[in-house]
DNA sequence: ACCTGAACACCGTTCAAGT
DNA sequence: ACCTGAACACCGTTCAAGT
C-alpha cells in the first residue's frame, strides 16, 4: 500500500537539484516544467505545511489547469519526494583537505543537516516516510567516511551512523513540530504546574520551557559523539 | 493553523486508558462510547495506517451513522490524540525498590517505549506532531527521575532527557517506516550497487541492508548512555 | 442526552479529448 | 508533445432535525 514509491521516474522526470530562492519571475507564460512545479511545491509547503499542499492548488499557483501536473509527475507522492530531495542538498566542502579535525567536521555536517531541515519545517517529518534520495545518501556517505577516518571500526560503523541519524532526526522532528505550536508548550506547562506533585522532576528542571534548542542540540550531540569516540 | 489542539476536552471526554486487547464483543448493540471509538480507531490504524483512518469508515466500523462520532469527539485530530495516548501507557514497575542499577532501568524503560510504539507502527510518526499526553509525561518524569538518581546534575538533566528522547524517537520512526516498505531498501541498495563508486563507504558496510534493528538500537543506546554517564 | 441524513466545500486521479 | 474539463469516488464537518 505504501510501497513501490521509489525508482518510478515518471514519464520525463530526471532528478534535479532545483535552486529554490523564491522564484519570482514575471509570472507570465513560463512553460510548465518539473523544476517549476517542484519549486512552487516547496514554496507552498514552506507557507502552509504538509496539509496545505494540494494538487489542485499547486496547479493553480503554477498557472495551469488542474490536470496538467500529471503529465510531468506520476502522483502527489512524487511531488513530495522531489520537494524533499531538492531541499536536502549538501553544499559543504566536499573533499578538500584531509582535515585532522574529524569531530569538528562531523558536528558541522550534522548541524547543517538539521539547519537545512529546519529551514523547511515540513521536511523532517516527511523524510523517514520517503525513499532515500540522492542527497541524503550523499550525506550518509560523507558522514560514514568521516567517522571511518576518525578511527571507528567497520564493525561499529553502521551503528555509529544510525545513532547519529537517529539523534539528528529525532531532534529535528521534535523541534520542528514544537515550533509550529507554542501553545502546546504553554498548555503542557500549565498542566504540569497543576500537577507538579505528579511530575516533580521535569517540573523542577522546567523541561518543557527550555527554549535553547540550538544549545541543547549541540550539547546532546557532544554526548553522543563522546559515546561513539573510539576508546584509546 | 496547527495550534489550539490540546486541552480542548470535547463535550464529554475524560482521559481514559483504554485497554486494547482487540475488543471482540458480540458486535451487537453496545452503545456508542468514547472508549469504543478510540479502541476501534486503534484497530483501524494498526490495520491500515494513518491514511486508512477515516471518520466515515470509523463510524461504519463502530456501527453508527457517520455523524454520531461528533457527539463524542470534537474532530478527527482528537481521535488521533486519544488513540496515541491510549497506546503509550507504561506498565512498568512504577516505584518498587530503589534499585542501584540505574542504567539497566533506563535501558528497560527506553526499550519498552520503543516496543510500545513499534506494536503500533503509526504511533511513532504521529507522536511529535501531537500534544504531549499524560502517558508520555509519565515516561519523561520516570526517565528524569532515574537519571537524576544516577547522578546526572540538574543542569545537565534536560539535555540528557532530550538526547535520549531524540535517539528513541529517531530510531523508532525510522524503523517503523522502513518496516512498512521493504522495497525501498531493495531499491535503494540496487541504486547503491549501481553507484558503488559514488557511495563506497556505506556500500562497503552495507548500511542499508543491515537487518538487526533491535541490536543496533541497543548498541547505539549504549553509546548514548556512555556519553551521558556522569564522569568520575 | 444521544443519534441521524442531507448538504457543502473540498480532495486525488482517470479518461477521453483537444491542440 | 503537451494541456484540458468533466466526471468518479471519495473526504471532514455544519446544520437542522429527529427521538
Amino acid at each position: 500500500m505504501a510501497a513501490k514509491r521509489s525508482g518510478a521516474q515518471g514519464k520525463r522526470s530526471q532528478r534535479i537539484g532545483v535552486s529554490l530562492q523564491s522564484v519570482q519571475e514575471p509570472r507570465s507564460e513560463t512553460p510548465l516544467s518539473l523544476e517549476r512545479i517542484v519549486a512552487t511545491a516547496v514554496e507552498m509547503l514552506d507557507a502552509q505545511g504538509v496539509e496545505g499542499l494540494t494538487m489542485r492548488k499547486l496547479a493553480d499557483r503554477v498557472g495551469s489547469g488542474a490536470m496538467s501536473l500529471y503529465w510531468h509527475v506520476d502522483n502527489k507522492e512524487q511531488v513530495f519526494d522531489l520537494a524533499l530531495d531538492s531541499v536536502l542538498e549538501y553544499r559543504g566542502s566536499p573533499q578538500t583537505v584531509e582535515s585532522q579535525d574529524w569531530r569538528g567536521e562531523a558536528v558541522h555536517m550534522l548541524e547543517d543537516w538539521r539547519a537545512s531541515m529546519l529551514r523547511h519545517p515540513w521536511s523532517a517529518a516527511l523524510l523517514p516516510r520517503r525513499a532515500l534520495g540522492q542527497n541524503i545518501l550523499n550525506r550518509l556517505e560523507l558522514l560514514g567516511k568521516t567517522l571511518s577516518r576518525a578511527g571507528v571500526a567497520d564493525a561499529d560503523l553502521n551503528v555509529a551512523i544510525w545513532s547519529l541519524w537517529n539523534y539528528v532526526m529525532g531532534a529535528t522532528i521534535t523541534r520542528a513540530s514544537f515550533d509550529r505550536s507554542d501553545d502546546d508548550r504553554a498548555a503542557a506547562q500549565q498542566r504540569l504546574e497543576h500537577l507538579s506533585e505528579r511530575y516533580p522532576t521535569i517540573e523542577r528542571t522546567r523541561l518543557l520551557l527550555d527554549n535553547d534548542w540550538d544549545g541543547a542540540f549541540r550539547k546532546g550531540l557532544d554526548f553522543v559523539l563522546d559515546g561513539l569516540s573510539p576508546r584509546q
